[in-house]
DNA sequence: TTGAAAGCGCTAACAG
DNA sequence: CTGTTAGCGCTTTCAA
């Protein structure tokens, strides 16, 4: 730095009062009652001069907090060029606006594994974390034990206050949607690991398809399996409809139905589920449920705010979803 | 916390050394050669099962750095729901992975005025920028006043060492390949504040086009104005291609000449530029120039993170893009 | 090879 | 209404 940063006594004595004083005035309230007006102005009027900003590593040093809180995505890293992290992303950056707060994306995150993850979050750089996992994830505990204040994201996780959307309806309404419109035997397309939303849209699906007498086949595929041959499979064993978790495997298996020649909505019908809004003019606008990511991260952060402030906040949060037609079924 | 964070001190009584041997031991060369190898491994036994991790202020305060840096989105706010900065932050991700940093999303950056956000910067929470601006941001002359470490991404910043992608070539080729399929009218749509990267493949693109004999328009175009008009307008006026400095124009001009009944690329043709991945199966896929963003990213995090070890970095570096052919001319 | 002591910049408690 | 004092947890001289 060419000139060196103005500390507190650097503005106390332009002021002509102590560090004390000038700390008083730097908080929220500008010390609001505890000096007189004129001293006030005088120190803003130094810090103004001097662009005086409080040191964070000192205030937080002292104060034990940091203002900063991070995003830990259990499954895999945080891919912001999946539609869906990037509406979480989007929901936490005007949370953390609203709230004061400020996101870090950890770089710990990409490489440790998660037994090493949680002293990496003790060491004081974030107050709190979101959490979007897999219900098995070995942070939890630890998380809960630790008492490291959390909110989950999208998966309801044991003894950690959640916002999630309403899964079994979205599974519902899809299950309705594909017997309406006369399908008699669909496969359920899922993740080599179900998330717990993924669970509860399964298996609403499956009750509701199941008591409307349809047949119905679990499909769990990694993405680095060989799609076109289980997805010609599936369609010779007369499967007319693909139900998946999320709209990027459906779209994944849409590519492919096309690729190999397949009539879509005529021969076969495809649904996801996310609705997330995508940047480009799609060929197929997929029948999906629509979940308000946007907003379930944003509460979140509010959430988590409030909890770091000590207030109480519901240990759940259901958003409603909403069933959207269209060109694949 | 249920149990009281473990301390440098606590650390030392349990391995029987001083404080200052375990700090000796925690850096990065674990204090090889001035430690015998037996103290050492008590050190990190002791370390290991205490889960202890140093407090980041506490270092933060003492060293006068953290680790951590930032990103300055400077038209607007760094909306990662954008295929571009979307890219851009998953190859910060991949530099943040390597250079061991973690990357902050300031919440800061949403709301105050650039002249605020300054002193922000220099509070000690980050160590150095990202800067991916407009040419005349007023934060541009005080980030070199005041010797933050900064390297500018995709625009070019005087007195910032500045990653960029080869404009000037990316210009050309579109207006060549234009040219080639027979346009000899043609409109370039630029945003109303144009980026430096924007004004290179525009002046590129102008003296291409104007070599080889063709008559070309410059448009200039709020997102919130009638596009259904100047883009009627624009046809109607003989033009028969739009070349837009982006891809994100380029599919909103593309999304209203289909909405207004007009063949693409038969009556009017369109491009792009930047080539970012898309989640969905495009109705059509876009004519444009791809550039390396992810790369660009990476590489400015590891040479910003070189500049903060003391290193030299070259003042430009250029990546080469590549021109794509799509549906769209 | 190890230890003792000073201090990074800030704030909370307590005096005045 | 304002000042004094102590200490947050760490690293870095300097001395042993």
């Amino acid at each position: 730095m060419r000139e060196m940063k103005a500390k507190l006594e650097d503005v106390a004595r332009l002021a002509g009062v102590s560090a004390m004083t000038v700390s008083l005035c730097m908080r929220g309230d500008h010390g609001e009652g505890r000096m007189s007006d004129a001293t006030r102005q005088r120190i803003l009027d130094a810090v103004q001069e001097l662009g005086y900003k409080p040191n964070v590593h000192a205030r937080g040093l002292r104060l034990g907090r940091s203002n900063v809180i991070a995003l830990y995505a259990g499954h895999g890293y945080l891919n912001v060029r999946s539609a869906y992290f990037a509406e979480i992303v989007s929901g936490i950056q005007e949370g953390c606006h609203i709230a004061r707060k400020d996101l870090l994306l950890q770089g710990a995150f990409h490489t440790a594994a998660s037994c090493d993850l949680l002293p990496e979050l003790l060491n004081g750089r974030v107050d709190g974390l979101l959490v979007d996992m897999l219900p098995n994830d070995p942070l939890r505990p630890r998380l809960v034990e630790a008492n490291l204040p959390a909110i989950a994201i999208s998966n309801e996780m044991e003894g950690i206050p959640s916002i999630v959307v309403d899964d079994d309806a979205g599974g519902e309404m899809i299950a309705r949607h594909l017997f309406e419109v006369g399908h008699r035997k669909v496969a359920y397309v899922i993740d080599e690991f179900e998330p717990l939303s993924g669970l509860n849209r399964r298996l609403s699906f499956l009750r509701v398809a199941g008591a409307l007498g349809m047949k119905t086949t679990i499909i769990s595929q990694e993405r680095s399996d060989d799609w076109w041959v289980w997805i010609d499979e599936t369609v010779r064993s007369g499967v007319t409809a693909f139900a998946c978790w999320n709209d990027a495997y459906a779209r994944d298996v849409l590519a492919h139905l096309l690729d190999m020649g397949i009539d879509v909505p005529g021969q076969v019908a495809v649904t996801g589920f996310d609705g997330c809004p995508v940047t480009c003019i799609e060929k197929y606008a997929l029948t999906t449920v629509l979940a308000p990511w946007y907003a379930v991260a944003k509460t979140a952060v509010l959430n988590l705010s409030a909890r770091l402030a000590g207030e109480d906040v519901p240990p759940k949060v259901v958003y409603p979803v909403r069933f959207v037609k269209g060109d694949t079924t």
